[in-house]
DNA sequence: TCCGACTGTGTTATAGTGTTACGCGAGCGT
DNA sequence: ACGCTCGCGTAACACTATAACACAGTCGGA
């Protein structure tokens, strides 16, 4: 998938950028030594069909048109070993799910949601988590993880205002 | 209160840090021209009780106690007041809330989050906005609000481990 | 004084989100 | 075949949050 954080902001060869996606996955998981079962792999896709974070049960809903079960923990197993696998993130200010922009590089998420047209970016957080580690230490706090949620206009809703 | 964003994390005098909390809610809101209704008041004071998140129904249980209605919506309109006057923070990754340990104090919350106790503070958060506003202005994003929770150990779980 | 408009509190009911517990079958090594 | 683990499915439930409505108090103006 590209590596423009920008991305979920303008046109842009989705199916690509799916598949490439879905590619990546395959050797993630075939690396970490799991299996991307069907489920698994449907619901990365689900989640790759659109740049916006979507709901469990969005995401159920999908899965059970798709063949699969319709109880909650069917998506929610599933998302969470993607979310697990880092090849999905949760975002619990919207609870909802996304893909992951960039699997397999290590990151550290920033999360940017347009509250105009809900597409949700994945922003480059290296910056942003070092001036946390830098906070946290000061007063002895050390991170393991940390999920930042930032909402505002994205670049054309920015515009339109 | 104090201003020392560890406070959270060791002993101090409790008491008096709450009581100053409360002194400033009755500032803040008198400036604003808004009420602190006595709902209102013991719903920051429940909050104020301890340094920990609180789920809006053990609030609810609480107000219960004292007298106050019963139902959800009590307790969820006390603390979106609370949230919307400063003068407390939702945290979603527990579904929860805090009380503000500076409020009156424009400033972007960054939540530390203990893993081993729950205690939860609230750390200075100037440099990780100003990096999230960094990231972010070079994807043509503009930040409204964003809010920061990490979760790791605080000094006192770090060393006993 | 009376009449609205507004705010705050309370209620019932319901929607949305997430988890626990259990059974079954497929694959795998012994 | 046996026992093991893992993934998938189910039902049932627990937790979190909101909608919709009723009523009392307050305040300003006709």
């Amino acid at each position: 998938m590209t590596l423009d954080p920008a991305a979920a902001f303008h046109e842009h060869d989705h199916g690509a950028c799916a598949a490439s996606a879905l590619e990546q996955a395959e050797t993630i998981c075939a690396q970490n030594g799991v299996r991307l079962t069907p489920v698994r792999r449907r619901t990365l896709e689900i989640l790759l069909e659109e740049h916006r974070a979507m709901g469990a049960y969005d995401v159920l809903a999908k899965l059970a048109e798709a063949g699969f079960g319709k109880q909650p923990p069917v998506a929610y197993r599933a998302l969470d070993f993607l979310v697990e696998q880092g090849l999905a993130h949760r975002i619990r200010r919207l609870n909802a799910f996304t893909a992951c922009t960039r699997p397999g590089d290590a990151h550290a998420p920033v999360f940017l949601i347009c509250t105009n047209c809900d597409a949700v970016a994945e922003a480059p957080g290296g910056e942003v988590r070092r001036a946390l580690d830098t906070a946290a230490g000061e007063i002895g706090f050390s991170v393991t993880r940390a999920n930042v949620e930032a909402v505002g206009l994205c670049p054309a809703c920015g515009d339109a205002a």
